[in-house]
DNA sequence: TTGTATGCAAATAATTTGCACCAAA
DNA sequence: TTTGGTGCAAATTATTTGCATACAA
């Protein structure tokens, strides 16, 4: 599970657990124990995640509020579906993020520490706008995630580079 | 495979199978009847193409020039290190595309045909850098990709919606 | 009651690995 | 001759699905 640079939240009415309630009502669906205890989880902390980081920090089989694993890849498919997360790939496996309340950002993407840091750009929006225009394209989304090695990794491997010299 | 709009090529010295040649022999590793077919055949058409695709292209189990998939796989990432092809994941799988004598460009997605289409812009390097820098990271590389829907397929859609009028 | 949700076990799909044999250099 | 390469079969990893049972409305 990576960690997080934030940005400032964004003013909502609804609390996600009242938001997703809205969600399944519409649609027809129950509102389980489950599906309660997974959107109390996944907005405890603000972090990208994955569904095997998430399981990880959630109660083991036999302890209350266990949640088989098929039910967390199957409720975080309705969190997104919902408008509760975003979801992206990278590396091979599905990486979730806090949609609800949260403001549009890309990504920078640390290959050496594996950390993803968050940045706006509404000047990016805008330029993605004209190319989609200018190719005749309606835009749903864009995924921009920049690879590279952060700072603090930068300075790491220069001191270890010093004291190799040594 | 998803068909592609392709841009102008780019100057170069050596043709692939030279240039990757020249990489071979750097690394000490060696020019296999395999590795040359498969040079021939990745750039024999500029398309993006994902490993599944590019295997059932290829000649079948028995026939002359036969590569079994485990070597596709490995072939197709040594491409990548000799910096021939790209890659980069969609919907769940690795897609690769030309990398050496084309130019840097980013991708629109049609999430209705699965058309890839590509765009150059000067524009968008100069804000990831600048985004880059005011972070502190060292760029090794980006990938955006815009999802929406291509031209043809909103006028498709749209004559479909009409006839389910009449 | 009635249809949706869950957990379990098994299935998928894409990609990777171990290993014995083959072949470039 | 020596070390890297290949094909085969099997393993992995992340995710999904079929199905019997459990539960929300």
């Amino acid at each position: 599970m990576s960690d997080v640079i934030s940005l400032a939240p964004v003013e909502v009415s609804l609390s996600p657990q009242e938001r997703f309630e809205e969600f399944l009502r519409s649609r027809g669906l129950r509102n389980t124990d489950q599906r309660r205890f997974l959107v109390e989880q996944v907005f405890s902390r603000h972090e990208h995640f994955d569904a095997d980081g998430l399981i990880e920090q959630l109660p083991r089989k036999g302890s209350k509020n266990y949640v088989s694993r098929p039910t967390v890849y199957r409720t975080l498919k309705e969190f997104v579906d919902a408008g509760l997360l975003k979801s992206f790939q990278l590396d091979g496996r599905m990486v979730y993020e806090h949609d609800y309340g949260y403001p549009q950002h890309d990504h920078l993407y640390c290959t050496r520490c594996q950390k993803l840091f968050e940045f706006q750009s509404d000047e990016l929006v805008k330029l993605r706008d004209e190319v989609a225009a200018a190719h005749g394209f309606r835009v749903n989304h864009h995924r921009l995630i920049i690879h590279g090695v952060c700072q603090a990794c930068s300075r790491r491997r220069r001191k270890k580079r010093k004291q190799d010299l040594v």
